[in-house]
DNA sequence: AGGGATTCATAACTATGAGTTATCAAACAG
DNA sequence: CTGTTTGATAACTCATAGTTATGAATCCCT
C-alpha cells in the first residue's frame, strides 16, 4: 500500500491540481507556500510519479497527474459515502434504501421483493417513488435513488442491470368489447381501432418493441393518445377511447371495466430489470441485490 | 471531506479489525500498544463512529466497523490500482489493455475496434487472448483482463455489459454438399445429418439459443461432435463429419472448403457483447469504451 | 481466595517532521 | 534596469505521533 504517503498529501495535491499555483493553493489550505512545496515534492518522491511540470514559473499537471486528479476525486467521494453510511449504521439505523420504479413493477415484483427483504432486514426505511425510465436513470447517476425498476434494453455506462421478470404483452380492451379471448383471432382485427400507448419518452426501446408487434401484425396502429401512466391508459379504455397493448402483469389490480387478452403467441416479451449504480456504497444495496437475484417471480 | 482523519488511522484500523487485539496489531504495525489505542480512539472521535466494542478484555467490531472494514479494503485496493496506473503513465507508456475474446469476435469486431483505437492511442500495448466465455468472466473478476468479448445474456454482478454487434446464424456445410442457398428449403432437411456444435460449456445461453433453433425446426439434432473452437468445427465439416450452425460473421476468413447459408428467416440472433469490471481503473478503459460505443460494425 | 498473567486505558515524556519565517534565483512586465 | 511575482531552499519551532511507565479490570490457575 501507499505507505509514506498520507491523506494530507492527497488533499494538497487536489488543491494544487485545481489552482495550478503554489501560493494560491497554499492560502486556500491555510498553510505556507514552502510547506506546500515540500509536501508535494515529498509526495512525488514517495509515489515515484511526477505529478506537476514546473517550468517558466508556470505549473502544469503531467498526464499522470491529470489521471490521478480525476481518479482521486472519484475515490475520495466514495470514501466520503462509505463514512456517512457507516455513521448511519452507527446511529442504530439499519439504513435506508431509495427505490424508483415504473408503474408496472408495483403489481408483481416490488411487493414480493420488499416482503422478502423485510424478513431479513426489518428496520430498513424505504423511499419508494414511481418515475419513468429516464428519470430513474438520471436519479441513479446522481445517486438520488439506490435502485430502479425499468423496462429498457440499455443503460448508460456505470449502471448495472439485472433482469428480474420476463413478461408477455396483453391486448387491453373495454370489458364490453365484442372481442374476447374466445373469439380473438389476431391483432389485425384491430387495424381500424384507435390505440392508447405509452409515450415513446417512457422508454425508446420499449416503444420500438410495441411498434414491432404492430408491424408483425401487418399494420400501423391509429394512435389516439400517448401517456406515461398505466392507470390513465386504463381509464381511457374504460371510457371507450380505444385499446392498448401493455405488459401482462399490469392485469393484477385492474380487472374492473377492462379485459386483458394475453398475446402469448407473439415472440415479443418485455423484461422488468433492476438497475443500480456500480459506485453506490449503500451497505444495504448488496443485500438487496442478493435477495433480488434469488427471488423467483411467477 | 474526512479532515482530521489521516491515512494512518485507516491503516491502523484495518490492522486492528483483522487481529481484534491491540497488542498484536500494534506489534504488526511496529508501534506501541498505547500509541495504537490512542490513534484508534482519535479516529472514532473524528469520524463520530464507534468502530470497536471493548468489553471483557475482548475487542469486537461494531456493525459500522464491519461495514467500514469491508468497504475500506475495497477502496484502498482501488487507490493502489490508481497509483500503479498513474505510475505507468508517468513512465511514458500510454498504458496497456488486456483483451479476452471468443473466436468469432476476431473476424469482424476486434480488428475494426483496435484499428480505430490505435488511431487515437498509438502507443498502447495490447494483450489479446482467445478464451471461452466463462474464462473471460473469471479473468475479469480477477482483473486479469480489462475487457472481454462474449456471447452470453447475463454476467455476474460487478461486471458491465455493452452489446456490440447482432449477428444472424448460418448453417455451415461442406462446399460440395448438394444443398446450397439456392435449393435450401429449411433446417428440417437436415434432421438426419450429424451436427458439430459449440460445447454447452462455451456458453450455456448460447447453447440454449442454438437448441431453440433446432426445436423451432421441429427436430433434435444428431450431435456428432462438441468443440469449443470454430476452426476445429470447420475442419470437421471440410472432412464431411457433419454440418453446423454458427454466428454468420465467422464466414469471413473461412470460405475454402465449406459454405455458409445464412438463416436470416429465423428469429434467433446472437449478440457479441463487450464486458468489463466496473471497478477497473485502467485509464485506457474509459477511452476504449467510448470508442466501442460509437463504432458501427456492418 | 489470592497471586500471576493478560487485557486495554491513562498520564507524562520525547522526538519526528509538518509548518513556519526568511531568503534566493529566475522569469516576467513595465 | 527595476520592481514584482514565481517556486525552491535553508534554518528554525512546535504540534503531535509514538514512547515508556503505570494502572484498573478481568481471567486463569492452583
Amino acid at each position: 500500500m501507499s505507505y509514506q504517503t498520507e491523506f494530507r498529501h492527497f488533499r494538497y495535491f487536489l488543491a494544487l491540481a485545481e489552482d495550478l499555483h503554489f501560493r494560491k493553493a497554499s492560502e486556500r489550505l491555510f498553510i505556507s507556500q514552502p510547506g506546500l512545496s515540500r509536501q508535494i515534492k515529498q509526495m512525488e518522491e514517495a509515489l515515484g510519479i511526477n505529478l506537476f511540470e514546473r517550468h517558466n514559473r508556470k505549473v502544469k499537471l503531467t498526464k499522470a497527474g491529470e489521471y490521478m486528479q480525476r481518479e482521486l476525486i472519484n475515490n475520495f467521494q466514495r470514501l466520503d459515502d462509505i463514512i456517512s453510511h457507516a455513521r448511519l449504521l452507527n446511529d442504530g439505523m439499519d439504513g435506508n434504501l431509495k427505490l424508483g420504479y415504473v408503474g408496472s413493477a408495483m403489481q408483481l415484483v416490488i411487493p414480493d421483493l420488499l416482503l422478502k427483504f423485510k424478513e431479513e432486514h426489518p428496520n430498513v426505511l424505504f423511499d419508494i417513488n414511481e418515475m419513468d425510465n429516464n428519470k430513474q436513470i438520471k436519479a441513479l447517476l446522481k445517486q438520488e435513488i439506490d435502485v430502479g425498476f425499468v423496462r429498457m434494453e440499455r443503460v448508460p455506462r456505470g449502471l448495472n442491470i439485472l433482469p428480474l421478470f420476463e413478461d408477455t404483452f396483453s391486448l387491453v380492451l373495454p370489458a364490453e368489447h365484442k372481442v374476447d379471448s374466445g373469439n380473438f383471432k389476431g391483432l389485425s382485427q384491430f387495424k381500424d381501432e384507435p390505440f392508447i400507448l405509452f409515450d415513446s419518452s417512457y422508454s425508446q426501446s420499449y416503444y420500438e418493441k410495441v411498434m414491432q408487434i404492430f408491424d408483425d401484425a401487418g399494420f400501423a396502429p391509429i394512435i389516439s393518445h400517448n401517456t406515461v401512466n398505466a392507470s390513465s391508459i386504463f381509464r381511457l379504455i374504460e371510457n371507450n377511447f380505444g385499446a392498448s397493448i401493455v405488459p401482462t402483469s399490469l392485469k393484477l389490480g385492474y380487472d374492473m371495466k377492462i379485459k386483458f387478452i394475453e398475446l402469448d403467441k407473439i415472440p415479443q416479451r418485455t423484461t422488468l430489470k433492476l438497475i443500480w449504480n456500480s459506485v453506490n456504497t449503500n451497505p444495504l444495496l448488496e443485500n438487496f441485490l442478493n435477495i433480488a437475484e434469488n427471488v423467483d417471480f411467477k
